[in-house]
DNA sequence: ATTATTCCTATCTGGCCGGTCGGAATTACG
DNA sequence: CGTAATTCCGACCGGCCAGATAGGAATAAT
């Protein structure tokens, strides 16, 4: 049960994203070197946060990308959801889906779904309860304690 | 993040043997059946199970497998853990890790981290705090009040 | 015009998930 | 003893898709 590439480099990208906020556009290029995404792959994922609508874009010279809202108000669930679809540790408990389908092929109902509810909530609780503006500002604390990160 | 056939079909199977703990060794063929899973591949799995020492398996004719344990002393975390390893939704917060190692590549150190530290963890707290037991009981009763579980 | 940038879509590749197969070992049973 | 029921083991394999790369068209600043 890993989260794909894709979730977590579109989440590198939105905290550098959010450590970035207020300053103008960001180019792709830049965001490549911080968060370290090959940048052609990197523009294929930014791509999908844009049409989801969680960064705005500004084409030619002098653009790139922005949040289009403050880092506190962008719960990291957000983006999970736009670069892995819906929570869900297996079809038949996907977050968004019609209670009334169950496609479960096991004699007498199914006994393991309710672990498996369990857990896609305890995903949902752990991304739903923090923001970007949490992770910039959590890092930046243990920055100052250990002087410059360190190698 | 998806939960792979081992887990699910390897979980399926452990709930099938909790439901008929105590009758002795259950033959292959029958968990197979009950769990909806192909009996061949079934094989490799409880195999793994076996080593482990989740199961006990009696060979030769009127043989089987049974839980080592009682139900209500398995956390359907140890089955997880058993097919799909140490609980990690990312490399870099594998459960059982050395926390000295931090290999990601980021700029000043990595902010994401704290997500997925969360992610795991409510991961891990949904599967120790179920037990095999807690699963067939709770399916008895969603039982006794449908029916026979309808169609 | 030239340069910096986003935008779009097609294409490729390796790994591994999910599953099958054949046969050897072991034990019960009449 | 022979035969049937079963576990045990390792080899094999096809298809899908994550994880990129590539090329070029559109857009805007200077
Ligand atoms: S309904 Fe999902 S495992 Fe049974
Ligand atoms: S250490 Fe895992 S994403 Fe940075």
């Amino acid at each position: 049960m890993k989260v794909s590439t894709r979730g977590e480099y579109g989440m590198r990208a939105m905290v550098s994203l959010a450590r970035l906020y207020g300053e103008g556009p960001v180019p792709l290029s830049t965001i490549a070197t911080e968060s370290s995404v090959p940048p052609a792959y990197l523009e294929q994922l930014i791509g999908q946060l844009r049409r989801a609508g969680l960064v705005n874009s500004t084409r030619g010279a002098n653009g790139g990308y922005e949040l289009s809202r403050a880092p506190e108000d962008v719960r990291v669930g957000e983006v999970y959801r736009v670069m892995e679809g819906p929570v869900a540790p297996m079809v038949c408990v996907t977050e968004d889906m019609d209670p009334s389908e169950d496609l479960c092929p096991m004699i007498d109902g199914c006994a393991t779904r309710l672990v498996w509810i369990k857990v896609r909530d305890g995903i949902v609780e752990a991304l739903d309860s923090t923001t970007l503006g949490d992770l910039v500002q959590q890092n930046r604390k243990s920055d100052m304690l250990s002087g410059t990160g360190v190698s």
